[in-house]
DNA sequence: AACTTCACTTGACATAGGTCAATTTTATTT
DNA sequence: AAATAAAATTGACCTATGTCAAGTGAAGTT
């Protein structure tokens, strides 16, 4: 945790949009670095979200506690995915959720400021989070429909096949409160499975 | 539907970015005025999603045919919105969905090449469609969490405070489906909602 | 190593919502 | 206006998943 590594932003900003080797520089001096230990908070509800964060090596999670004090998870992110609320972030109004890590983390991170300055900068970075985000809004649309309309087995199979580290790094409470369903279902239904 | 209609849509990027007269004209010029009667389609399964369409006036619907031939929708849409297959759409691979017409309906469309000119000829239309796109993204993933933790009756009341317009343009059956349950339920909650 | 906490499993039972089939109501077409 | 098709309702029954409670196992802490 104590010696900084490379992260791969702009490895992954690349993939998408054409960068100089200025907007390079642009970009990478306009995050701070940082790390945080494992069951500690990024973000707890009634806080602003006042940075957005890009996982170097870790894992993080976003829930939040419903009326009767059940945890709900939105996602869980490895390295290279970004992690933060964005509702809070982009209107800069205290946020409803838990940002954890669940491992101890290294990141990098931006605030509204700088970002918005960054946009300004550095235009293919508006760019990048432009396909960043319809990327992310089509992966949910798929989320959402599997989540009506396949049962929660094909869920849990499709999760094993894309995602197999998931289960490597993360306890199954969360697996099952990301896939829609009880702990209790998924211990019967990776039973079921393993017949 | 022969009469031309003034589209909003300067009006509404107006909201998000800031533009010039000359991205205005360069924005304008970038799409094309066309008109689709009630119970056509867009687009079908197996075609590439050419365009981006701008709902000047009517409905349109986004969805598509399971293995057991039930019909799931992932949107419906009026006035002023978007609609299309953005996953086809940005990778010019064949859709599996089918984009309908619920009226007779007005729009504007944009070519995935035409709009990839105008994104680099007004950046803040990249900067526009980031916004919109982030603004989804979050809105999808409530859509999601409402479907995986709130009860039919709760998301059926919500729609009833948000959407009042839906009711009155949209067969109870293409609600159920976006509400994520069969429409023998709704007619259900429906009664006990009156009771 | 013992203690405590958290994660996971299992069983008995409950329930929201689905399925299938029949019927009524409302729209659309001729 | 009559005929047809489509949408909505209702009933009987079914099933996936939730709930609650108990028990086991694994992991982290002192």
């Amino acid at each position: 945790m104590t010696t900084p590594e490379e992260n791969k932003l702009i490895y992954y900003v690349k993939k998408w949009v054409n960068i100089t080797k200025d907007d390079e520089s642009a970009i990478l001096s306009a995050f701070e670095q940082a790390s945080i230990r494992k069951k500690k908070d990024l973000l707890v509800p009634g806080e602003i979200c006042k940075y957005n964060y890009f996982i170097v090596k870790g894992c993080i999670r976003t829930y939040y506690i419903d009326d009767k004090g059940v945890e709900h998870i939105y996602h869980i992110r490895f390295d290279n995915n970004w992690a933060g609320d964005l509702e809070s972030f982009f209107s800069q109004k205290p946020s409803k959720y838990y940002i954890e890590a669940l491992e101890d983390t290294q990141y990098i991170r931006i605030s509204k400021d700088r970002l918005d300055q960054l946009y300004d900068e550095v235009p293919a970075f508006d760019r990048y989070f432009r396909i960043l985000f319809q990327k992310a809004y089509v992966n949910t649309l798929k989320r959402l429909n599997a989540n009506m309309w396949e049962p929660a087995i094909d869920r849990y199979k499709d999760m094993l096949k894309e995602h197999p580290d998931m289960f490597q790094r993360v306890p199954l409470t969360y697996i099952a409160s990301y896939l829609g369903i009880t702990p209790e279902s998924l211990s019967r239904i990776r039973k079921k499975n393993n017949q």
